[in-house]
DNA sequence: TATGCCGGGGT
DNA sequence: ACCCCGGCATA
């Protein structure tokens, strides 16, 4: 269940960000790998605050070579916004206008009052018409769902191809939800052996699932074989939204920003057993009765690309092979010693633990400022807001460090609570999961 | 024993 | 999503 403390430390590799060029200009592209120069001893809060890490970022245009990122230069989810940002006539940006994301490229950046004149390629009609827009009203990549839809000319061609052949491949991507749907109980300890037996496509999707569960699995770690069990799936699986299930999944996002306010906060919990370790990544070709991968985007993009989709039109750069296929981390045999924190989960001013670990020191150092009776002004720290709607492709749920021997409990820390602080008298301060009897949320641990 | 919070259930 | 709570683990 997702519960405020339970926050989600995903890999940022595979996350769209926009770099910048030799050419001064800004080019979208996805991260590749990370770099975590040598890590710090014993730092394992997840605030291995490195300035050194390197993030290499591939982009989207074949022009552009693979190249090497400190966070600060990258701006996307999880990196930096577009406060500061100074845009060169000639970007290419994406903003959202009469309600859809329309591509412009700008014209003027006025950095003082960070207005741009940018000049908007309508889809629907030629008129090249200028507007002037905010820095933070644009964005330098394009959401994946309004790019879709955004591209009419293409679109229409996509959606007769859906109610076809194609959309077989889409659907497995989907979950079934037969038994399961509207019911928050678990479902039976397989799903696989339930109701399933009749229908040919459904069980070539449970195999497939099962296939990807055992990719992700540990040689060592007991088969998923209880997936009912109490720690083997999550409980997401048993909502009706497929997405949920298989985190991987890079279908657009249902909404344009699914991200609340407690973070990117996801259920990372118990997808898979706690000891385990992951330390590659696969990609798996999700395209129905196909069970090709690959350790590289670029060779199961091609892979699709040549094998499913067939040549693309020229110039038309809309990623869809993005759609049929899937990143796996790889669980190795032995935990590999080295692999920093760093490396699965997202930059440390992002990561909510961190962040609360921020404001509960803050909030504590107030308190004990203010029983000291000399109060000063503290500022808090901020972290930036990406205002863009892109959601990155890839979620990755990664199992948290968890305490040995006792899996799925967390030890109880020693930090003051809601409770503590405030006192049962005042409970309409506590912070909403401490009512809730959840983990506090206000005072990190 | 008090507290923290997980897992589950209700709306 | 929001809220509640039984019950377990732990300080």
């Amino acid at each position: 269940m997702s519960t405020g403390k339970r926050l989600a430390k995903r890999s940022i590799i595979g996350t769209r960000v926009a770099a910048l060029g030799d050419d001064g200009l800004y080019y979208s592209g996805m991260i590749q790998a990370v770099k975590t120069p040598a890590p710090f001893p014993e730092n394992n809060n997840c605030i291995n605050l490195t300035p050194n890490t390197r993030y290499t970022v591939r982009f989207d245009s074949v022009k552009m070579k693979s190249r090497e990122y400190r966070d600060a230069e990258l701006i996307g989810p999880g990196f930096r916004g577009m406060t500061g940002v100074r845009l060169k006539e000639g970007q290419r940006v994406f903003l959202t206008y009469n309600g859809r994301e329309v591509r412009a490229d700008v014209k003027h950046h006025d950095y003082d009052t960070d207005e741009l004149r940018v000049q908007v390629h309508s889809p629907t009609n030629e008129v090249r018409l200028e507007l002037k827009k905010k820095l933070d009203e644009i964005r330098l990549l394009e959401s994946r769902k309004s790019a879709r839809l955004a591209d009419v000319d293409t679109d229409f061609a996509r959606l007769a191809d859906m109610a076809g052949d194609r959309r077989r491949a889409s659907a497995t991507i989907e979950v079934p939800s037969h038994h399961m749907q509207g019911s928050r109980k678990r479902g039976p300890s397989s799903s696989c052996d339930l109701g399933y037996g009749e229908r040919d496509d459904q069980m070539n999707e449970c195999n497939a699932a099962l296939v990807l569960m055992s990719l992700s699995c540990s040689p060592n770690s007991p088969r998923p074989s209880a997936w009912g069990g109490r720690s083997s799936v999550s409980p997401g699986a048993s909502s009706s939204s497929g997405s949920s299930w298989r985190s991987g999944t890079p279908s657009p996002p249902p909404a344009s920003s699914s991200f609340s306010d407690e973070g990117i906060a996801m259920d990372y919990e118990e997808i898979h057993p706690r000891k385990k370790r992951i330390n590659s990544v696969v990609f798996v070709c999700t395209w129905r009765g196909c069970t090709y991968s690959t350790n590289t985007c670029s060779a199961i993009e091609a892979h699709i690309r040549n094998t499913h989709l067939g040549p693309k039109k020229e110039g038309d750069s809309d990623h869809e092979e993005e759609f049929y296929y899937t990143e796996r981390e790889v669980a190795a045999p032995a935990p590999p010693p080295t692999l920093s924190h760093r490396d699965m989960c997202r930059p440390p001013h992002e990561d909510p633990e961190y962040q609360r670990q921020l404001v509960g020191s803050f909030r504590q150092g107030l308190l004990s400022t203010m029983q000291n009776g000399n109060a000063r002004p503290i500022s808090i720290p901020v972290t930036h807001h990406w205002a863009n709607s892109h959601s990155p492709k890839h979620m990755r749920l990664t199992a948290a460090g968890g305490s040995p021997g006792s899996p799925g409990r967390r030890p109880r820390s020693d930090n003051k609570k809601c409770r503590k602080v405030y006192g049962m008298d005042q409970r309409d301060l506590w912070c909403t999961q401490c009512k809730w009897k959840k983990a506090c949320t206000r005072f990190g641990d």
